[in-house]
DNA sequence: ATCCCCAGTGTAATCGATTTCAGAAGAGGT
DNA sequence: ACCTCTTCTGAAATCGATTACACTGGGGAT
């Protein structure tokens, strides 16, 4: 039924040897040959079995993403990205949602290597894992997004974590905030742990002690950043501003907010991590660190390109520069 | 250096035929045997190639799942629904994005049976195609969903369009507005098609005539529905109520009312396609066309295994109910 | 004239599974 | 003792490509 590459060497009339290297674009065949190939392609509408080319080389060319999130916009973004840049280079795209269980990443990346993927991207759930050193030592072309992987040397695309918290949480401090209160992702992720310590170097430089009571780390999602957003509007003394997370958390802590009937920044100011579409839709519009979504999926998958192309080389580790964008909801007590 | 069936068959001293029934769960294989080869596959972690075993079958374990914009959060959800259901059944999902271009969709299409994948879920860019009655032609299990194909027989997911425009229409006439405006996606797409079609119905089910310049069809994204709601907003007889098609149209839309400094429902009443995560932020709170989008991604993934294991069943459709949802954004005027 | 080299081509092995078919071993019937 | 099933097992073909290797024929050097 479906045309092989033996039909087209038939309809060509030379070997299939002949036409595989017409195909791959290789050199030593006859012009002559080559049009004769190229005509029995066309007239047979021949599409060669990537399965089958897969099974030969040992290597598809497919790569694998396993994201951790995939109703999280941020993470949309970063496939996108890696969709297009895959795309144009030949490879087609795996996706793979880990929902944050460490367990489904693992199988996940099982699964990949079953399907004898050309690489993986992936965002760690945990940053301590002996997976990712596995498969570096297995010589697996493998790059880490938004998440460190700690103890493995590998490539990485991670954002300025510690840094833009640290600035975010500052501006705060210099806008007049005292009881500042952190609605944070599990540190399982570095990215949890490395806006925590942002958030603890800024009140550290600042002179301020950290409340243990005013931190509240859990998934990022919105229901986590409600949960602890509620919990702390209703402490005793309560924070008078919020630094939340990611942008999952951020839905969760204004929607507590409005539910307590509190105005921003009067009642208590805010400052979100990640940029979303309809933040303008917030009045007063909000203070945010803006990450480069779009440019760390294309960049990993630039990344995991070069490595598949040349597994040998230095792995390396790039860290991208968010802005921080500040808006009234934060503005000076 | 992989471990193959063979290695298997050596270590527990019998045939790569009997490892292979072991495998398959087949029946034929003495207690004793299948014992061996069991504790073989476990010493050697063996993992079966799944690239040979699609070479041999000639059909992989993956389905294809092409969406017109993965960052759109109604997809995203199908996308998530997806994944799920064909995870728990021992699929993958291969994700593609044709970006709304039918070119990009139709090359997908030639690349997922490339990659011999057991079928294919589309949310097609045009209602009007050929590739889809090829494909039922070829016996291929496809299923449509969120959009309808025209003149094919196959399985389809998608809401009651046409029902639910006019319903939300028809209520914002009940209350008082009569020069509804309505930013939709361009009719190519059933959806856009359709939802004009409600709007349409409802305004004549009242005895108003539908005004040609109050109606903007054009891409299903932000900017198109910025840019179409800014004109109508210029307009000299501008509208008393805008009904948008989509959720990116109802951001664009949202953001233009925002600049132009207008105020809803007093200036202009608003209600909008599809729910988002964010949407009680907005203040009046939005009337939106909740449709169920987790289940909809779930009832495609069904009926294409169900396919896959009955390609001769006879195609279904599935019509699922959008639930109306009324706030404050259209009240009485 | 002889030899060598190289471009151009084909034959056949190979990747790692599944599956057909043939045959062995043992149970049961006559 | 012989035949017939049934159950169990293995040898080998197969899926559709890629590629190592062998071979051919002609051009250039000597």
């Amino acid at each position: 039924m479906t045309v092989t590459i033996e039909d087209v060497a038939q309809r060509a009339g030379v070997s299939t040897a002949t036409v595989s290297r017409v195909i791959a674009g290789k050199p030593y065949v006859r012009d002559a040959l080559r049009i004769r190939v190229l005509d029995a392609i066309q007239e047979l509408n021949y599409r060669p079995s990537r399965v089958a080319r897969s099974l030969r080389v040992q290597r598809s060319s497919i790569i694998g993403l396993i994201i951790s999130d995939i109703q999280n916009p941020f993470f949309t973004s970063v496939v996108r990205a890696v969709e297009d840049v895959a795309q144009q280079r030949g490879f087609s795209v795996m996706l793979c949602n880990s929902d944050e269980s460490t367990d489904k990443e693992a199988a996940y990346i099982d699964l990949l290597l079953d399907e004898q993927v050309s690489g993986l991207i992936v965002s760690p759930t945990s940053t301590n894992t002996d997976i990712y050193r596995r498969l570096v030592e297995a010589n697996v072309p493998v790059v880490a997004i938004d998440r460190r992987v700690e103890n493995t040397p590998m490539d990485m695309v991670v954002g300025d974590n510690v840094q833009a918290a640290y600035e975010v949480v500052s501006h705060l401090i210099a806008n007049g905030y005292r009881r500042i209160a952190a609605v944070l992702g599990v540190p399982d992720a570095s990215t949890g742990a490395e806006r925590y310590e942002g958030y603890e170097r800024a009140l550290n430089a600042h002179g301020i002690e950290v409340d243990p009571e005013l931190v509240r780390q859990g998934m990022p999602r919105s229901e986590s950043g409600h949960r602890s957003t509620l919990q702390l509007l209703q402490l005793q003394n309560p924070p008078d501003a919020i630094f939340t997370g990611n942008n999952l958390l951020t839905i969760g802590a204004l929607r507590a907010i409005d539910e307590m009937g509190l105005r921003v920044p009067e009642d208590v100011a805010f400052a979100a991590f990640d940029e979303m579409e309809w933040m303008f839709l917030v009045k007063p519009a909000l203070t945010v660190v803006a990450q480069p979504t779009y440019a760390m999926g294309k960049k990993a998958a630039e990344l995991l390109l070069q490595r598949i192309a040349d597994p040998s080389r230095p792995p390396q580790e790039v860290l991208l520069q968010p802005t921080i964008k500040v808006h009234e909801s934060s503005r000076a007590k």
